[in-house]
DNA sequence: TATTATATTGAAACCGATTGCAGTATTTTG
DNA sequence: CAAAATACTGCAATCGGTTTCAATATAATA
């Protein structure tokens, strides 16, 4: 196991100070432009690694960011990550990530994992029971960065990127009302959570645009997962009269919805129209094939940390804006198309 | 913006030396337990967080482990990226996750980005393309444990962990020929990867098992994509005579098979039996639900991390094992099933 | 030619934790 | 009571770059 070169080998077969080898490592100006070469060959030939440790003892920058995530499972969520680590590795970013699983004490813990790395900024999508954001306060008092995205919380301070949830919402409610249906359930996650309480928004405000009754009683609300939407399922096929309509928060959720009702003999979108979120693959696969909303979430990564990167690198100490809206559009296909 | 806290500052506020304090932040049994304690309660006081780099710059350790995959983005990778990240996090572990997007060139550029970040070990499913393992020399020289899962290479040096490929195709093909299957195409991906050639193998040998004739013809290979599967069942469509079964060594490639089967009217599993591989979501969603092979991702990830821990503990300086395999079953589903 | 500006380099002090070695105080043993 | 063992604690070097400040050499200007 040899030893490892460092400056101030290089410095000693060159016949130079450790300063100038630093310098030069770096491209400073100030250092000759024959020198500089010198020091650059004889650092490959010696198979030079800087020692990141060192540099950013002195220097006070990681060059990592952390990713905290509900899951990393999910298509929309690994999308996001690959989003991220393409910009970030192309920025000579270390991305750090790990993952709440939902809930608020592992997020907490991981926060202070973060901050105890010192990562030069967090980038998070809140777990599903968070209830405030006082876990973050370590980052806001010292100063670095913290974004949101998808599940974002509102702070004076932090930058959330999202998609327009209450807009798709509306648009995806508005669309199965122009197919027909007038009695539309909704099925829904933590309402604390912006996008499902944004959801919930578009879905009501549809209704009332269109000069439908908003009735809470269509509004279940779970855990969005394939089994939560077959029970919820269950109750649809309970209600009466029956719905024609259903618009699920996530796409697995109304996957498992459909299963049921399809067993049920239930025709879909003749009897029941189902809109989904996400554009996740099952989406393409489940028959009829889901109508729902694409979220790009492999953008919503690289924009997260493209932003990021440019608050740290200070480019825009400007006002950072506090909200970026992606666009996100609804995907119709045959599960809600009852017309033409 | 606050200064940061140092051991020197708790030292000076206690009277005792940075020695000390450094030993009894690290619960060294040299310390007195009361001035252990004293030191935790001013450190919490202080509001002081350990400087990583100054530690590891001191220990030459990072406590980081380097992950390298074709595609965050898939079920399966993803899933092992969640077992991996739970491990670690448990262990005191941080992750650095990165992705090859499937070429070798985008590897070995990672390979050399975790090489200078100093990981501790690196954790390496191979991409799609890749020839030769040369770009791993540096860890391998440096003695740096370098272990690979599920898209493995043969290095006496480094553990592998895997499923037996071989047998779990075998188990699948066999499991047609038990439908009454007797023209069984395959469809498998780079023959470089020892996934696609162990399927492969098993395959073969399960056809051979049961005296029916193997036929290169029967082989179709390509990248596995859904619209590779869509291709795949045009070619299966031009056959004379129409196979009655295919097996293919992914899920998402069945996936488009079936759907481009389906719509030309062949019906399965009566025309066509189909077996996938992985176990990803869109194999319970999709009609007839897929009888595939389940990949335990989960666990590989966690088996990976956790072995790579106990080698760096150094708990295990015995001869590491050089293969780890899991297990894995088959998972029957409608898509195959033509009895009983 | 003397003076000033410019270019290039080096010495040495950091950054913050770890650790071998030595020193002191206290306790145990002979 | 002296000698030896035990229990803590501190000094100071170390890890490998970075950066300030001063020094020297060379070129430009008066």
């Amino acid at each position: 196991m040899e030893k490892e070169t460092t400056i101030y080998d290089i410095a000693k077969g060159l016949g130079v100070s450790p300063a100038t080898v630093s310098r030069a490592l770096n491209n400073s100006p100030v250092v000759n432009k024959e020198t500089r070469q010198k020091v650059f060959d004889t650092a490959t030939e010696m198979g030079y690694r800087s020692n990141m440790f060192a540099s950013n003892l002195r220097r006070k920058r990681t060059h990592t960011l952390g990713v905290i995530v509900p899951r990393l499972n999910s298509h929309f969520m690994s999308s996001v990550i690959a989003g991220m680590e393409k910009v970030a590795n192309e920025a000579g970013y270390n991305l750090l990530i790990s993952q709440s699983l939902e809930t608020a004490k592992k997020e907490a813990a991981n926060v202070m994992a973060m901050f105890n790395s010192r990562v030069d900024g967090l980038l998070v999508s809140l777990a599903y029971n968070t209830e405030d954001i006082s876990h973050f306060s370590p980052f806001i008092k010292k100063g670095i960065p913290l974004l949101f995205f998808d599940r974002v919380a509102e702070h004076p301070k932090c930058t959330s990127i999202v998609i327009d949830n209450m807009q798709a919402a509306h648009k995806a409610t508005s669309h199965l009302v122009a197919q027909g249906c007038t009695n539309i359930v909704h099925i829904t996650g933590n309402l604390k959570r912006n996008v499902y309480a944004d959801r919930l928004k578009g879905y009501k405000y549809a209704l009332i645009d269109n000069e439908l009754p908003f009735d809470d009683s269509f509004i279940i609300s779970n855990d969005l997962s394939e089994e939560a939407g077959m029970e919820a399922a269950g109750e649809i096929l309970k209600m009466n009269p029956l719905p024609d309509g259903v618009f699920v928060a996530n796409d697995a959720c109304a996957v498992g919805c459909m299963k049921i009702l399809k067993q049920a003999g239930i025709s879909i979108p003749k009897d029941i129209a189902i809109v989904g979120f996400n554009n996740d693959p099952v989406s393409r696969v489940i028959e009829p094939n889901l109508t729902t909303v694409n979220n790009p979430g492999h953008k919503m990564g690289e924009v997260a940390v493209r932003n990021l990167i440019i608050h740290l690198d200070g480019f825009s100490d400007i006002v950072a804006m506090n909200t970026i809206t992606l666009n996100s559009e609804l995907i119709i296909r045959e599960s809600s198309l009852r017309k033409g």
